[in-house]
RNA sequence: GGGGGACUGGUGUAUCGGUAACACGGUGGUCUCCAAAACCGCAACGCCAGGUUCGAUUCCUGGGUCCCCCG
């Protein structure tokens, strides 16, 4: 069958995203065996912020052994875990990672559920540099002292527009504006957002995993359980004790199994999963694809008829 | 069997004779390098029946349920 001229462009590259515990990772390594049926070469391009650490695999549920042997996965368990990182490091790597796939041929498939590291992934975001040496620190001082609504009226005097869109009480939004109005690096947007945008760097078939909520947090709860059966309480104090990263420790659960409350590991883990979804709501160009009561071969199969083998 | 106490959103609590609050949970949203973060919004409550009162969730009586003590 001829490509009529209002197909879209075969994606060059595919991407899944979804939350936590839908099984995305499983998809994944299905989609790669049938790309494989195809003669292609698929390889896994992790888009999430923690399961970049080393040290933090059981907790974070990185796939497991055999699914990398199945589907090579990048930009996993890489960043010490004592050092910080952060969204525009992940996205420097991420293009070099994906575009030296494309260069040699390979298929990449972005996976992960951080929605603004699947974003810094597939688009180019301007983002702003990193805060210079201490202006964090003086800055999160300054907040803890003043009070956010306070440092928020101080953005108003210096730069209007970005205190209009931050709320009075987000400290951690505004202490990141101030901090770029003090490197001179403040910038008014202009144009559309790049996060929400269906402008991407390359051709890709982005598919959003749901499932059907009530399924999901079952899932959810049963996935931590298992997390904390295969060792992530050891794992955690480990990395506590090896100095985690500020970043490191936000990991879902690693301040809660560091006192054993498993419980709250699984709310927060729940929760996440609910932003996450509403993430998903908001992408642009994504396929959704409800998984409830699915194989993940017959899912994957669903993704290749919508990139339209 | 006798005595005492309690009863307020899903849960735990607060308040008040005059349009019921807070926390947690639930849920929708925001998002341009801490994003598994941070932040914002919404829904949802007076055990039942009488009485007193202009007005009762609040006071009184009875019933119900639960808890404690005595036997």
């Amino acid at each position: 069958m001829p490509v009529s001229e209002t197909a879209p462009p075969r994606p060059a590259i595919f991407a899944l995203f979804g939350p936590t515990g839908v099984g995305k990772t499983r998809v994944a390594v299905a989609l790669a065996r049938l790309l494989r049926e195809r003669g292609e070469n698929p390889v896994a391009v992790s888009a999430d912020a923690l399961q970049v650490y080393a040290g933090l695999e059981t907790l974070t549920g990185v796939a497991s052994a055999e699914e990398r042997a199945a589907l090579e996965h990048r930009l996993l368990s890489f960043v010490p875990i004592d050092a910080t990182f952060s969204a525009g490091e992940y996205a420097v790597l991420a293009h070099a990672e994906i575009d030296a796939l494309l260069a040699a041929g390979r298929r990449p498939i972005v996976v992960g559920g951080t929605g603004l590291y699947l974003r810094a992934a597939l688009a180019d975001l301007d983002l702003r540099p990193a805060p210079a040496a201490g202006a964090r620190e003086r800055w999160t001082a300054e907040l803890d002292r003043e009070g956010a609504p306070a440092l928020h009226r101080l953005l108003a005097e210096r730069a209007p527009w970005a205190a209009e869109g931050i709320d009075p009480t987000n400290g951690r939004r505004i202490v990141r504006a101030l901090e770029l109005h003090d490197a001179d690096e403040l910038e008014q947007p202009e144009g559309p957002s790049q996060l929400w945008s269906e402008e991407l760097r390359h051709p890709t078939l982005l598919a959003g995993v749901t499932m059907e909520r009530e399924r999901l947090y079952e899932r959810i709860d049963a996935r931590v359980e298992a997390i904390v059966a295969a060792g992530a309480g050891e794992e955690v104090r480990a990395a506590h004790a090896a100095g985690a990263s500020e970043t490191a420790r936000k990991a879902l659960g690693f301040e809660d199994l560091l006192t054993g409350d498993v419980e709250t590991m699984k709310r927060r883990t729940r929760n996440y999963a609910r932003r996450q979804l509403a993430w998903m709501r908001k992408l642009a160009g994504v396929t959704v694809i409800d998984v409830t009561d699915r194989r993940p071969g017959d899912v994957a199969g669903e993704i290749l008829d919508s990139a339209g083998r």
